[in-house]
DNA sequence: CATGAATGAGACTTCATTCAT
DNA sequence: AATGAATGAAGTCTCATTCAT
């Protein structure tokens, strides 16, 4: 009937806004949002120009949301994924950093990164936005775990901040790589995302942890999980 | 100098093709290729919108230039700083990153990062000129030195080229953070480039090195999911 | 009354289409036919957009439609007003002038003019309506008084077409000013219509009249410059 | 030479703006300025649409630049005439009002009531500056003659105010006249400006003046509602 | 009958590029 | 060589009209 090959005009209602939201974030991050024409986004969620202008009252309004609406998810999964862990400081990064990091990366939302580091200086409200709801939420669970590392002695007393940074801007870097150069078949340069993450924390957890010790006392390491 | 206020004729015709690539490297780093208007740049290169086409045939020729022109100058450094070190490779890659940071982040040439990674998608061209000129050169450059760690003993056995990334990644992040978040007042969040290199630098050799550990009692790395 | 707050579904239907012409002309003449939307005027008839198509072909349909029913309205009051009349053609005059004017300035009809005179050039179907049905006969029965009160003497024999439109046109114009700058309130310039008209009709019906007297003494009438 | 048939560019650029504004009138007032279209006014003024904005920067800047520049002049224009005359105030008007209308009506300058007329609603700043500058000035001119005549004795102790309305606005309701119903062929309605604005104006002065009636056989005037 | 989601032609406006001066 | 007026293709957004529900 009607319903087989054109779906009901009422029942995608519900559906359209996140499906013009999708469209728009594959395209902004791929071609950037000055670049990228409203129609694009329209024919790519299916629907025409007119109908985009339905539901985002322009194409900048229609950018504010899909960064909005990408952090906010993420923003949920991020305090509820951090609650579900225990044990040593390392084993806590190790899980948080990596899941996290899996998440991310596998999903739309990867591409968040790219398009507020794009498009931040064109549109100030993102940096307040971003800032306010991802780095500082991030980075104080992060660094709450790295202090408290330190303060149990299985980390050794470095700067807190820059450990986080450590730590994480590379989770990040990669995110980028995977929708910049990344996506470029010439010159793409393969950098196995999964497998160098869980190096790179291994590397730098072991950068943290307390090795040096008098060889033969050496304190059983607080094995977890 | 005789510069100050009325530049010599003569003098600034030779000057024109790089005035021109310096504001078009600012503005398109700052707002975009696309958001940026051929005659912003020539304004901002104190010529008239024609003068520009005098010397690029197109905007987009414009952009090949200024990221040819940036890489080429980073490339001819890249190889010179790096022959000037010798000793461990930990003070080899401390000092090479370090210096290579330094120059890079000050100089106008911090900003190619984000012009390559915002614009890869749309030019492909400059996917595999990227590649072939500035990853590869520097990814083989560090990878040998940590090669020659391992290889020496001085480093433990770790995936060369994952080493790199996380030595690499964060420099290149933190260019990137001061040309997008790091450029807006509101949601600017601090993040001290020159301190934090030195700490994640010294942090990840330290991951990196042998530290010694009594052979025999060693406890195997505590590696879990 | 049943009409207030939930009007029988049955009782409105047939009053459907006069409801989108008042709305229609409330519109039209406020904002002009090209800058009105369809929908404004379905919202201001309480119905929505689909409706107005169900009882209007089309948007210009609906201006000829508002326009045609106005006019014809005013037409019918108009033949009936002027038969109730007798007296001197000044009485006559002062009676069928005030009384017609009264009724239209009051009534949305004022507002017809504004819209001929605006949309006209764009509908010339309404040049051709209106000079039919509208200032022809209005001309024609004051044209007939006017030629009367010469016949009887009490007016000069001045020029008939433009003694009419001497007395017609400033009341015109009210209605105009009414629609137009009179409806802004900065600048709306106080201009009261009722007792304009009058003071307007007694000034020209006094300039018709034929106040001259004693032939011998005809003051010379004063020739200018 | 390329003189001939394609004037100069350069030579151009001063006459521009005119040559748009004058375009923009003409069409502003025959179409209304909705319905007009920005590049019908270019084509009109012989440019490209892109050449409209290098002078207005939209098409509602054009409007009030049209209206604004088609007034001062009048307003110019209008202070100069008034002062050249003198004799009796009857005259007086006469002059003022016939040579002022001659030069309105002729000119495109008289569109300029349609437009406002049309166009206030929409852009309640044109109700501000047009009754500033054009109304108020006028009527305070007008109603200073009038005055003078009633204080000397040559005209009957009339409203003054009214009294303007009644000489003026049938010289605006003939240059509304001119570009509504006038301009269309079918339906146009003959009504020749010049010699009714004098039969007019004369009716009104007549209507004015102090006719000598002798006070005994003095006809009670008729007023009946 | 009524609704309002959807459409797409068309209007405004921008801007890369050209070219007469 | 340099300028900047002019162009017109292309992009954003609106809105009359349709039609499935």
């Amino acid at each position: 009937m009607s319903t087989a090959d054109a779906p009901p005009r009422r029942r995608r209602k519900e559906a359209r806004p996140q499906e013009l939201l999708d469209a728009a974030l594959a395209l902004f991050v791929e071609k950037g949002f000055a670049a990228t024409r409203a129609e694009e986004v329209a024919t790519r969620a299916g629907v025409s120009k007119g109908t985009l202008y339905l539901y985002f009252p322009s194409k900048e309004d229609l950018l504010k949301a899909v960064i909005a609406q990408c952090l906010s998810e993420r923003i949920a999964e991020g305090a509820a994924a951090a609650a579900g862990y225990s044990g040593s400081a390392s084993a806590l990064l190790r899980n948080v950093l990596c899941e996290w990091w899996e998440r991310i990366y596998a999903s739309p939302a990867g591409a968040v990164f790219k398009l507020v580091i794009t498009e931040v200086r064109n549109f100030p409200e993102i940096s307040e936005f971003y800032t306010r709801e991802v780095v500082e939420p991030a980075h104080h669970l992060l660094g709450d775990i790295v202090q408290r590392g330190i303060a149990q002695g299985e980390f050794r007393p470095v700067d807190v901040s820059a450990a986080v940074h450590s730590l994480v801007l590379p989770l990040i870097m990669v995110c980028l790589h995977k929708h910049s150069l990344g996506a470029c078949e010439a010159g793409a340069w393969p950098l196995d995302g999964h497998t160098f993450i869980r190096q790179h924390v291994d590397l730098v957890l072991d950068g943290l942890s307390c090795r040096t010790v008098p060889a033969d006392n050496a304190p059983p390491p607080p094995i977890e999980t």
